[in-house]
DNA sequence: TTTAGCACTCGACTGATGAGAGTGCTAACA
DNA sequence: TGTTAGCACTCTCATCAGTCGAGTGCTAAA
């Protein structure tokens, strides 16, 4: 059907314009387009039904009209045409990763950085959560007569250190010994699942050290309970300012707020199922008020075999949804697979 | 002199009550005040003097005065009055601390935290710079095949994280060895002189595995060089909006810029040589033209025997200094007695 | 079905006006 | 000589009316 077809055309063109300009566009700019041989009447009739069909909204009577969370929902889902980035743009993002960067604070930080610097939004970038990670070696570091730092290495490769008391007289070799045999006996283990375990596979020692094992259960069980706590890093959060949308004060305060409260940005980059899929949640799609005039999207990379890391930005509804889909798609394929090549490459011949 | 100390006193109260109003305020305003019995045409002629004398600015013709820089580094250094927090606040930095916080990072943002929850005013947090830090342990931890993360303790309790890649072969037990061979000879060095010992100390094994040394070299120089690069924790930006100096968006996105930017803050936190010293940088003072127009206020405490954190708040000149140096005081305490209790105490017994 | 025309609506901008707050100066007062 | 009352003056800010322009909806003609 031509006419439906026809529609769509427009309302695809008003949500182009919109998202290029910011302003309510009205028939005439729409009629002037060269891809659209219509006059400004048909198009306000046109637009009219879209207005009735919900696609459309109306900030007063006298001014254009402005894309509705249906009509960005329907534009990311089946209108959107790819885009392709320019070589500045891959050259950013090669640059974060051929730095070889090492420390995973330093990865997500250096990711929501040119992320922002890309895209012009506030984003986003979390490490995966701790609970479900494996443990993979732990080591209890003396650092002073009577403390030691309990570090425990995940296959998520993420790291936790824990300073904690241990008894007198324990010194770098008996730490040694410790580090080893937990290692042992916890490997493969979840944080979560390694506390219980500490009381079946280690009666004997228990007992003889139980203010000891209390320590190291302690230790253990915090981290573990950091899945609210996971590493997240924030870029470019001035960039909210280059958006109009947000001239206004109290808005722009309270969603800078809502960026700082890391509780609330993990629960929103709760990374998907399937890695790579990009994620849209648009405007009133939001649980939260002060969200329900923003959009985000997301999208999350491997690490190792079984973990993912996500990140996003943050923006208007009105978000160039092409360009940032475009980034995101790139930046996630660069990270798995550096991951990958990090964590499981066991071809590569060790020579650098 | 009893007419100095009147103007002193006037000026006091000019910049007690600018601070409580932001408003620029007028003779009337003072005179009215219980403690000064004189009448606005005195103080008029009061204000005259103290701003020939540089001490108070004004906006217009036709409105009150404002405090310049030299009147508020005059109060901060002469005229500010102690106060005293509350129990509220005391719970609040207490609860902090007592949460125990293992890991650095997780202390250095809740201490960003508390700092702009109490004060209102953005806050920052930076752990210990990383190259003068010496090296406590060593350890390899096998990942995988080919691929072990190095982690290095410091005697500043930080801890580094770097992946890197092994000789074919090295297993758990060849990486042990090295971590102790490693933590044997390069402890009590810094992490900068370690690459240059790494060729003296280890000439043998060094011959033997030349790729998997230049390998650990790197990992090493590369943790050393992060000194621009310490881990900074961010609290509160969005109380910024709270105050009335940044109702323009312009200025508080240069601001939040600026506050985003690790390298500037780094700088800008800088530890002093002596530690709970506190130390007041004030609008014009700051080199950065963004900063300008505010003021910050930095603390710092000791970690160890040797090395300094520190932490302060950033707001507008027109700042609550005496409430800010009473939270900076208690909590800087408070984090310095923590981390000697718990990095050095040795006479403590063991049992929790 | 499309289009031209037209009256109507509403926000943005402009300029005038007056109230209010505060000053500087002068002259009188203790 | 220092202090105070009085007064003219200045400048900002809020308000209000008027105008402009963009955009709409509706109607009638092509």
């Amino acid at each position: 059907m031509a006419l439906e077809d026809r529609k769509w055309h427009i309302l695809r063109t008003i949500i182009d314009d919109y998202i290029a300009t910011a302003t309510p566009v009205g028939s005439r700019a729409i009629s002037k387009r060269p891809d659209i041989a219509l006059s400004s009447a048909t198009i306000r009739n046109e637009m009219s039904d879209l207005e009735e069909m919900g696609y459309l909204d109306q900030p007063h009577t006298s001014a254009g009209r402005v894309p509705s969370d249906k009509a960005y929902r329907l534009y990311v889902d089946q209108m959107m045409r790819k885009t392709d980035l320019n070589d500045n743009d891959i050259r950013s993002i090669r640059q974060v990763i051929d730095k070889r960067i090492g420390e995973a604070g330093e990865l997500i930080a250096q990711t929501a950085r040119v992320l922002s610097q890309l895209t012009r939004y506030p984003s986003v970038a979390i490490a995966p959560a701790a609970v479900d990670a494996a443990i993979r070696h732990i080591q209890l570091v003396p650092v002073a007569e009577g403390r030691a730092l309990a570090v425990v290495v995940t296959d998520a490769a993420t790291i936790h250190d824990m300073l904690m008391r241990v008894p007198h007289g324990f010194g770098a070799d008996e730490l040694e010994r410790y580090s080893r045999m937990l290692t042992a006996r916890l490997r493969g283990h979840t944080l979560g699942d390694a506390t219980a375990l500490l009381e079946t596979q280690f009666g004997d020692e228990l007992r003889q050290h139980r203010a000891f094992f209390d320590q190291i259960a302690d230790a253990l069980q915090r981290n573990a309970r950091k899945v609210g706590r996971t590493p997240v890093a924030l870029g470019g959060t001035s960039n909210l300012f280059f958006h109009p949308e947000f001239k206004d004060l109290e808005q722009a305060r309270s969603m800078i707020s809502v960026l700082e409260t890391e509780d609330i940005m993990v629960h929103l980059l709760e990374p998907r199922p399937q890695p790579m899929q990009i994620t849209f949640t648009i405007g009133g799609e939001n649980q939260l008020d002060e969200m329900k005039g923003a959009s985000i999207v997301t999208a999350s990379y491997r690490i190792g075999p079984a973990h993912m890391a996500s990140f996003g930005v943050i923006g208007p509804t009105r978000m160039d949804y092409a360009r940032v889909v475009a980034v995101l798609e790139y930046l996630g394929r660069s990270l798995s697979e550096i991951f990958t090549a990090r964590l499981q490459d066991e071809s590569q011949p060790f020579d650098p």
